[in-house]
DNA sequence: CCAAATGTAACCATGTCAGTTACATCAGAG
DNA sequence: CTCTGATGTAACTGACATGGTTACATTTGG
């Protein structure tokens, strides 16, 4: 399958938030953020408690004026911290059932993918490393409106 | 979520074959991979019917000594090759409804998500890329009983 | 005390994955 | 020509993940 789109929905987040947040004080509700992502706050509230535990957003709670914020300047979140903030799983999953043991094969595949399956993940991390949500905010408004 | 199991099963079942069909004309049935794997032959079959269409096995039908071969040599097949044959959906899911289109970051975030999401899927097909069939066979066999 | 939020549980619909059973089909061996 | 060992595929299932929804206790500024 692919990476939950809940990561998107992260990613999206955290733009919004740099974008209305950086540089005052302010707070926004999570009605706003869903809003914006089209989807339901509980959705949103759900992803922030999760970026919240990574330090990534504080939270304000009670009264008016509740709501979200950055916890860092946007150009100190890479999108590998929200990656792992998000994602817990490896990206490859091995085999569900451990393989035949008394095969050659069996017994030695899982440790040989083990090492494949790292060096392609970390390959995809590091590109994710190079980006901060800072970069993604300036990208975004850059293409209000064009399609790709 | 994680890249499905299925991926590593296809590997399993393309590292036994190079090991057994290579360099004679022996065909293997589905249940003995799937004595291997540790599943079971319809799932095997599912997956070999994928890769036969892909052209990476050939399949050997009716009679005794049916079964299926490699349809070309390990050294030829890359673990990209086995990837786009297995996995058709992209890495990284875009939202599930589209976001707002009245607010600046829901018009331009998916734009810019595509290009780092991509660039970040080409980092990690870059990896799968180097690494034939051959090499994943030589290092399952270098490593009988290992765990790690 | 009121109002506006968060935090979280509970439940649901949907979809995917892999396991299982069943059976039609194929083709070599005798 | 039949027997036999296999493929190809449909259908059903259980388990699980995801995200949508409702509901409500909790928090806190005004």
């Amino acid at each position: 399958m692919a990476i939950v789109s809940r990561y998107t929905v992260a990613l999206h987040i955290l733009t919004l938030l740099g974008l209305i947040t950086e540089g005052n004080d302010t707070f926004v509700p999570s009605d706003r953020i869903a809003a914006s992502v089209n989807t339901n706050p509980v959705f949103i509230r759900r992803v922030l408690g999760t970026l919240r535990k990574a330090g990534l957003v504080s939270v304000q709670r009670g009264g008016t004026g509740a709501g979200w914020r950055l916890a860092r300047h946007p150009g100190e979140i890479t999108l590998l911290d929200v990656y792992r903030a998000i994602v817990q799983t490896p990206l490859f999953e091995l085999h569900h059932s451990t393989p035949n043991q008394r095969c050659v094969i069996g017994r030695g595949i899982q440790s040989a993918l083990k090492d494949i399956y790292e060096n392609s993940e970390t390959a995809m991390k590091r590109e994710l490393a190079q980006v901060t949500v800072a970069d993604l905010l300036r990208e975004t408004v850059a293409r209000k409106g064009r399609n790709s």
